[in-house]
DNA sequence: CCTGAAATACGAAATACTTCGTACTAAAGT
DNA sequence: ACTTTAGTACGAAGTATTTCGTATTTCAGG
């Protein structure tokens, strides 16, 4: 029996999730903390002060929508923007990049250094104790 | 639009030292492995099919010893280049940007991810755990 | 309807980072 | 001494990223 391969091709320019820059970062930040969000809103979280000007972070999150990173209701007049790409992802990716970057891909390394200098509570530290030996039962 | 806009403008301490680009983190990479290297030498390790010009790395090279990420001795025609920085305050200025860009400066957190999604052997799992044990000990 | 505030659109300047070409220099081999 | 080779110096082109200025649009209040 013959199988039809059935092979869809995107055009998917746009959907090639680039690493966000660190403005864009910035934005990403504030959109996982406040949720859907107005320029307006994310701009004056980001720089209550004005140190930079409201067209540079509406700019900033156009050219997100163009990469994907968020998407944007346009029904109304005041769009609303929301992160495409979810906080785990990218904690995951940077991770992963410093990880690779900065400690020839040894977890326990940077864990060991993680633990040596930053402070972490009783609890913390049991329930990342807890994770080790769930860990270990299962491998 | 009609904003008042009120800027402020910070002047930043000079001796800090600015975080390594992309490029300079590859350099230092390979003179935190190797120790002491001259610019060729540094040019083969990390591109050896010659994908980047010598003179690229050359320049990097000068711009960073600018910058004061390396030193070099120049008492011999072939200058040798060392890094200023050490490995383990990158790493430490690493994680606590890592730390405060991404896990809202939760140590536990970003451990807990680590853990959750990279390979560790038994035996550093139980490193691990001896000096949590040890840190549960002294606080 | 008109006007002005508040929004978007977008080109382009400003800045930061990377790459390279060319000039120059010192040493080594002939 | 002359030529080749391997190095440094450095300006500037090429990219990527960030910032801004100006034009245009939409909507609400008088």
């Amino acid at each position: 029996m013959k199988y039809e391969v059935v092979r869809r091709t995107f055009i998917m320019k746009k959907d090639i999730k680039k690493k966000p820059t660190e403005a864009e970062l910035n934005i990403l930040r504030i959109l996982w903390e406040r949720g859907a969000s107005t320029v307006r809103e994310v701009h004056e979280t980001l720089y209550p002060n004005n140190s930079v000007g409201y067209t540079t972070t509406l700019k900033l999150m156009q050219i997100m929508v163009d990469k994907s990173l968020t998407i944007r209701d346009t029904s109304q007049r005041t769009h609303i923007y929301t992160a495409s790409l979810a906080e785990e992802q990218n904690q995951k990716r940077m991770v992963k990049d410093l990880l690779q970057d900065a400690f020839k891909g040894s977890p326990s390394k940077l864990v060991m250094q993680i633990l040596g200098n930053h402070q972490a509570s009783a609890e913390e530290l049991d329930e990342i104790k807890a994770l080790i030996n769930k860990i270990e039962k299962n491998q």
